[in-house]
DNA sequence: TAGTGGTCTAGACCACAAC
DNA sequence: TTGTGGTCTAGACCACTAA
């Protein structure tokens, strides 16, 4: 591995850790090297690698034993989404095994409802670039979400916005700020509703079943309410599912 | 603060700050004293400061910004459930100003189902204790839980288990092992759900909204499941919302 | 420019599990 | 007993923000 200046050393080395697990240099359940002799290989301190260590652990990567060792989390070989993954449906999607894709229903901007000027910190009556937008899993509507963004965020005109892009690719285009360091952290809040005719036509089902509903809203390093999203999702066919690592 | 020797000096350090800020001796939205200045007035080093702030800030509680220093989060004050307390129904009915109680409903030992047996990784017809308990908010019953432990893991007679206890304690007193030390991550499993009338009933209410379905797994150390709980629950009463803070 | 948080190091000692 | 991960220190330098 070489090292580069530009990424934290640390963060590297996890980048290659979980590298290793993926293409199972490292097998499922096996025994990864010990603290010391990753810190020689690499030839970093034992302190950058167990901070390389806890990002996986804390991902339920890996599972670290006192006295014993760190090893490759054989369980979670199969589990779709981890913590932090429930705001990427395109990841939600991959992870289901299908070929996802984004479809812009509507895009416009538009006076931010009441709602949404509340989520995100507006004055009523605030411009926001409003998009609906239908996620598809091997062409079948899995994910119906309706986002808000306030216009002064925008360094390029709402015309100008691919509205069928993910939200990080999103952020990183078309927001003042990258998105790595623009967003510190998210709210999320999920409930389960029966959907009405509108939503039912837009994700293309007409039966009774009912839908996970999750409302998130996205922060900034300043506090301030930058993305706010209502989004609908099929969980017959798309699970939701998180793994939370204790410490 | 007496710093005792027991528990890790970075999680007193973490504590006494929680504290603070709960308290409002450190107001919402203000900046905390700097890393070094905590550092000397706890009389540790500033990595053990940095790695208490490291957790307050995990869960949302407090942002930091390189270059100004570290603030109270404004925003978390009125959001009831962080990472982490997805399994903590008393926690999360406390959290919308309620008090919670536990209704033990029925108790029981009897072979692993099918799905269980999956679960909890055990034989098929394997002895499980098996509970279902009613959570209430202020007497108005919000969650159904049902859940089920591997017999073998208990160190009590499964008569003498009180099926009133949260989960946190009932595994203290009940488990071969500390809940601390025994527990490592879990996985959990979100569906929106249109109850059957048993589970309606149970829930005393008989509308048609759907219900939150939430399928729980804990695992402990050497990556065994021991815990299994599948919850309905009433999302218009109680919300489940989450934080989810970036690096 | 001063002061903040972010990263990294080298070394020490401890708690724990396996042998 | 040995080797593992867990904790803590003191010090250094960097990146960034605010004044």
């Amino acid at each position: 591995m070489v090292i580069e200046r530009r990424r934290s050393i640390s963060s590297q080395v996890s980048s290659a850790l979980s590298e290793r697990i993926r293409t199972q240099e490292y097998a499922s359940g096996s025994r990864l090297p010990s603290e010391s002799e990753l810190a020689s290989e690499f030839g970093v301190s034992r302190a950058t690698v167990r901070s390389a260590l806890s990002r996986l652990a804390s991902e339920g990567l890996v599972i670290r034993r006192q006295g014993d060792g760190t090893y490759v989390n054989a369980h979670i070989d199969h589990i779709p989404t981890r913590m932090g993954g429930m705001w990427n449906f395109i990841r939600l999607i991959e992870n289901i095994g299908r070929v996802p894709s984004i479809h812009l229903l509507d895009k416009q901007v538009r006076p931010a409802s009441p709602v949404e000027a509340k989520a995100l910190d507006l004055e009523a009556g605030t411009s926001v670039l409003s998009m609906a937008r239908r996620f598809c899993a091997d062409g079948v509507p899995v994910i119906l979400a309706q986002s808000a963004v306030p216009l002064e965020l925008l360094r390029v005109p709402a015309e100008e916005c691919n509205g069928e892009l993910p939200l990080g690719d999103f952020v990183s285009l078309y927001y003042k700020q990258d998105i790595n360091h623009l967003i510190t952290y998210a709210i999320f809040d999920i409930q389960a509703e029966m959907p009405e005719a509108e939503i039912r036509r837009r994700l293309e089902f007409d039966s009774t079943e009912p839908l996970l509903r999750l409302e998130q809203t996205f922060y900034d390093k300043a506090n301030q309410p930058v993305f706010y999203s209502l989004s609908h999702l099929r969980d017959r066919l798309v699970r939701l599912r998180l793994v939370q690592a204790w410490e």
